[in-house]
This record gives C-alpha cells, structure tokens and sequence, in this order.
DNA sequence: GAATTGACGCGGC
DNA sequence: GGCCGCGCCAATT
C-alpha cells in the first residue's frame, strides 16, 4: 500500500508529538505549512487502515474532543484509553483539557 | 474532468 | 455554553 505524500508528512509530524501530549488537526495542518487544511489531516489518517505504527491517538479537534468516526482499528473508545494509558484525563463525553495537555511544535 | 467527501475550524446567533 | 453555516483542500467517486 502506498502513501500519498500527504500521508507521510502527517506521520513524520504526529511521530513527534511526546507521550501525554497532543494536538489538533490544525495544529497538525499548521505544520504541514497547509494552516486551513485541517480537515485534510483527518481525511487523510481515516485511509490509514494500514499503519497503526504512529500515535495517530494524540490528535484529536481543537476542543480537545475526539470527533473520529470509528473504523475497525480505530475507535474513539480505543482512543480514549490509549490516552489514559498515558496519564491523559479524558471524561465520559470524551472530552479532555486541550489548553494542559496541548503540544506545541 | 467535475462533483462530493471529511477523524476540522471559526465566526455568528 | 450550544447550534448553524460557510470556507478549506487533497483524495475519491
């Protein structure tokens, strides 16, 4: 399966957000150098059924809530506790505080 | 090639 | 605080 270069560039940064942080899709876009393309980021990770070898669970919207939709490896259950397995305090509505827990490239 | 699609963001009400 | 609508832009259909 091959990458577009989109993709790539979505892993290279997401591989540098630390353990028990994250960021946003905008953020994520930002770094790209593409500011308003925030939901191409989102777009992108759901083709990603393939690789799963990236924290692709430390990005989540600018509310700090996880919108995702819910593959088959990727659920916002799943997500919610590969955040906690990481010290990061997610509530039952799936919503955590961005503004403590939010990296900064 | 044209239209639609989204794991989004933000301004307005 | 929540809901609504519009803009974004590559990948898909």
């Amino acid at each position: 399966m091959t990458l577009s270069p989109l993709q790539e560039r979505i892993l290279q940064v997401v591989r540098n957000v630390p353990r028990g942080y994250v960021v946003s899709y905008g953020q994520v876009a930002i770094a790209l150098g593409m500011p308003r393309a925030a939901r191409l980021i989102g777009q992108a990770m759901s083709k990603m059924e393939d690789v799963q070898d990236f924290p692709w669970w430390r990005v989540l919207n600018n509310q700090g809530v996880i919108s995702i939709k819910g593959n088959q490896f990727a659920t916002k259950t799943t997500q919610k506790q590969l955040l906690e397995a990481e010290d990061v305090e997610v509530d039952q509505d799936y919503r955590l505080d961005i503004a403590r827990y939010r990296y900064h490239f």
